[in-house]
DNA sequence: ATGCAATTGTTGTTAATGCAAATATAATTT
DNA sequence: AAATTATATTTGCATTAACAACAATTGCAT
C-alpha cells in the first residue's frame, strides 16, 4: 500500500493542509475586502475602525481602537491621524480621564460607512453565506470557536490587512 | 417574541459573527507564529519562504515565491534581498531563461528551518490538532474548502503576516 | 501629601510594502 | 531579421507599520 493511501485509509489528518487552507482563505477574503473598500477611499482596516465606532455608539478610546484592530499604540495614533485628516473621525478629549482621547465618528464617517457596509455584507454573503449555508455556517462557527489562541478571548477582532 | 429570540428560534446565521471569528482566530494564529519565529531571527513570512523552498526541493523562481506568499514582485525582490543578506538563501541565475532568478536555500537556511519547523508543528498541534481532533479537523477542512475567493485556487498559500 | 508604578498618547527612527516606471530577456508576429 | 508583445526582476517613491523613547496623567501606597 502506498504511503499516500495509507493516510487516506487511516484518515490521518494533515494539519499543515488545514493551516495552509486557513491562510489561503483568509488572505483571499482580506484581499477582496481591500478591493471593495479602496474605491470608496477606505481600506479594510479603516472600514473596520468605522464599523467598531458605529457599533460602539459613535466613539471609542484610542486604546480600545488599538485592541479592536490589533494595532500598537503608535500605529493607532497614526491610523487615527489619517482618518481624522480624511474627515472620517474626530479626536475628542475625555473629561473624566485626561489621559484618554476618544475617536468619534463624524457625519462624513457615518455617510461613507453607510455606503461601505452593504458592500461588506455582499462580500460576506457571497463568500460565506452562499457557499456554506446556515447549517454549515453554524458548524463552521462552532469549529472556529474551538480554536482558541492567546489573543482570541480579547476584546479585539482584527480586520487587519493593509 | 423579541427580535433576539426570533433569530435563535429560526437558527438565523449571523454571518458577521463568523467573519469576526475568522479574523480573530486567524490574527491570533499569525501573531503566535510571529512570537515563535522571532526569537530564531525569522518572521512568519520568512519561515514560510524557507518552508516553500524546502518543499520545492531547495529552490524556486522569484515569481513562484511571490505567488506562494501572496506578495508583489517588488515586495518579493526586497524580501529575498533581506533573506539573502541574512544568509538564509542565495540568488541563482537560471541558465535556460536568463530573465529568471532562482532563490536557493542555503545550508544556514536549512539549519534554521530544521530548528523552526518543529515549533511550527507544535503550534499547529496545540491550536488545531488538540482542540479539533482529527474528526473535526476533517470537517473543518471540508468547510474551508467550500469558501472560494478570487485568489483561493492559485498556486499560493500565503503565510503572510509581518 | 508625596513618591512611584501603571496607563495613555505622541514623536523619531527604522523597516517593510505596493505601485509605477525602468531594464533586460524571451517569445511572437510580420 | 525587425518589430512588437509578453515575462521576470529591479528601482524610485510614497504609504504604512512597529519599536523605543518620551511626556502627561492617574491611582495607589505609603
Amino acid at each position: 500500500m502506498s504511503s499516500n493511501l495509507w493516510h487516506i485509509y487511516f484518515m490521518e489528518m494533515e494539519w499543515t493542509q488545514v493551516w495552509d487552507k486557513m491562510m489561503d482563505v483568509q488572505l483571499g477574503l482580506m484581499g477582496e475586502l481591500e478591493e471593495v473598500m479602496n474605491p470608496l477611499g477606505l481600506t479594510g482596516l479603516t472600514f473596520h475602525v468605522l464599523r467598531f465606532l458605529v457599533e460602539a455608539g459613535g466613539h471609542l478610546k484610542l486604546m480600545e481602537v488599538a485592541g479592536k484592530v490589533h494595532h500598537s499604540q503608535s500605529g493607532t495614533t497614526r491610523l487615527v491621524d489619517r482618518m481624522e485628516k480624511d474627515g472620517f473621525l474626530q479626536r475628542l478629549a475625555c473629561e473624566a480621564d485626561r489621559r484618554v482621547t476618544y475617536a468619534k465618528i463624524t457625519l462624513e464617517g457615518e455617510r461613507i460607512f453607510k455606503e461601505a457596509k452593504p458592500l461588506w455584507h455582499q462580500l460576506i454573503q457571497l463568500r460565506l453565506g452562499e457557499p456554506l449555508g446556515s447549517e454549515s455556517g453554524e458548524a463552521y462557527l462552532k469549529l472556529l470557536s474551538k480554536i482558541e489562541t492567546s489573543t482570541t478571548k480579547r476584546d479585539g477582532i482584527c480586520p487587519l490587512g493593509k
